[in-house]
DNA sequence: GCCGCGCGATACCGGTCGGTCTATTTGCCG
DNA sequence: CGGCAAATAGACCGACCGGTATCGCGCGGC
C-alpha cells in the first residue's frame, strides 16, 4: 500500500477517484494524444469532477507527466521488458523477440503507436517539462537494450543500443503508416545488425 | 505559369498574398506542427488579413494540404531527390548518401524532423484527408526509394525500400530525440543491409 | 473615369481550451 | 453526534479555436 500520507485517511472511496483518473488518462492520451485531448472530455469520460481532477493534479501537464510515469510502468517495465525476458534466456533471441512481440501489437485493432514518440513530435519546444520527460523514457528503453546488448556480448552495447532503438522507432512509424509487416522487416534487419556485431566469446 | 484561372486577373501584387500565406504556412506548420499554429497566428504573420487567408484556402485543413505538397516539393522533390541524384552516379552511393545529407540537417539549428510523420502521428483520425495525404507522401518517398534500389539491382526492391525507410524514419525521430550522430548510426547499418541485399549483376 | 475585385482591418460567431470558484452532498472518524 | 475531508455539479473566467460578415481602400482594366 503506498502510504497516502502521514495519518492514515479514507479507506475504501478513496483513491479510487484518482486511479479512476489517471487509468481514463492513460487511454485517451495514449489513443489521441495530448493536445487531442482536453481536461473536460477527460473528467467526464473518468466519471469526475473536474476538481477533483485539479485536486490531485495541479495542471494537465502534471497529468500528462503522470500518464507517462504509467506508461512506462505498464508499456516499457510491464509488457516490453518482463516479456521480453520470460521468452527465452538466450540474449540475442531476447533482442530479437522485441520484434516478434512488435509484430503482435502492431496487429492490435486500435494500434497507438508509441506515446513517447507521439509526446515527443507534438512538443516542440525543448524546455518543455512534457518533452523533457518523454525524452527520459525513451532514454529508459534505450537503457534496457544497452542491457540486453551486453548480454549478448556485442562490441559496443551503446552504438549497437542506438541502432537497435532506430529500428525499433523505424518500425513502430511504419506500422502506424500502415505497413502491417513492418515488425518482420525490422527483424530481419536486427538479425542482421546481431550476426554483424556479435563476438563470440 | 500556372494558369491563373480562364481569363487573366492582375498581374504585380495578385498571388503575392498566396504565396506569402503559403510560405508562411510552411514555416510554421513545419517547426510546431499542424494542430499548434492558428489560423489567427498565421495570418498575422504572414501579414494577412484572415479573410484574404480564407479567400485562398477554403479551410485549415486544405491550407495544411498546400502546405504537405510544398514540403514534398522542397523538401523530397528539390533537397532529397535532386541531391542525391547529383552527388554521385552509383546507385548504392545514392542510397547511402542519403544519411550523408541527413546528418547536415540533423545539426541545423531549428531541426524540425520530418512534417510528414509529425503530421501523422498527429492524426489519429484514419480517415482525415490530411492524415491519408500525410501517408501519401510517405509513400512518394518509398517509391523514390523503391527506384534508386531497384538501380541498385538490389533482390527485392519493395521489401529493401521498406526496410530503407524504417531506417530513415527511425534515424530522423532519433535526431529528434537529441542523438545527433542518428544520421551516422543510420548509415552503418544501411551499408550492412545493402551489402546482405546487393547481387552483382 | 468609373466599376470591380483583391486586399486589409476589425468585429463577431459559437465552441472549446486550461483553470478557478462556490455551494452542496457524501461518508469516515473520533 | 459533530466535524472534517473528499467529491460532486455547474457556473464562470479570459483566451483562443476555426470560420464568417462587413466595410473601406487602392489599383487595374474597360
Amino acid at each position: 500500500m503506498p502510504a497516502r500520507s502521514p495519518r492514515s485517511r479514507r479507506a475504501a472511496p478513496a483513491g479510487d477517484a484518482r486511479e479512476r483518473i489517471e487509468r481514463t488518462a492513460y487511454q485517451l492520451f495514449s489513443q489521441h494524444g495530448i493536445h487531442a485531448v482536453g481536461v473536460d472530455t477527460l473528467a467526464s469520460h473518468a466519471g469526475v469532477a473536474k476538481m477533483t481532477l485539479y485536486r490531485h493534479y495541479p495542471s494537465k501537464d502534471d497529468l500528462a507527466l503522470a500518464f507517462l510515469r504509467r506508461r512506462e510502468e505498464l508499456w516499457t517495465r510491464t509488457w516490453l521488458a518482463n516479456v521480453i525476458r520470460d521468452r527465452t534466456r538466450k540474449p540475442a533471441e531476447r533482442l530479437l523477440g522485441i520484434f516478434d512481440l512488435f509484430d503482435g501489437w502492431f496487429r492490435k485493432a486500435n494500434y497507438e503507436a508509441c506515446s513517447f514518440l507521439k509526446t515527443l513530435l507534438e512538443h516542440s519546444d525543448p524546455r518543455h517539462r512534457v518533452r523533457i520527460a518523454a525524452l527520459g523514457h525513451v532514454q529508459a528503453i534505450r537503457a534496457l537494450i544497452i542491457q540486453l546488448a551486453a548480454e549478448a556480448r556485442v562490441r559496443n552495447p551503446e552504438r549497437f543500443a542506438l541502432q537497435w532503438q532506430m529500428l525499433m522507432m523505424g518500425c513502430i512509424v511504419a506500422a502506424y503508416a500502415g505497413e502491417r509487416d513492418a515488425a518482420r522487416r525490422a527483424r530481419e534487419v536486427g538479425r542482421l545488425l546481431l550476426q554483424s556485431e556479435a563476438r563470440r566469446a
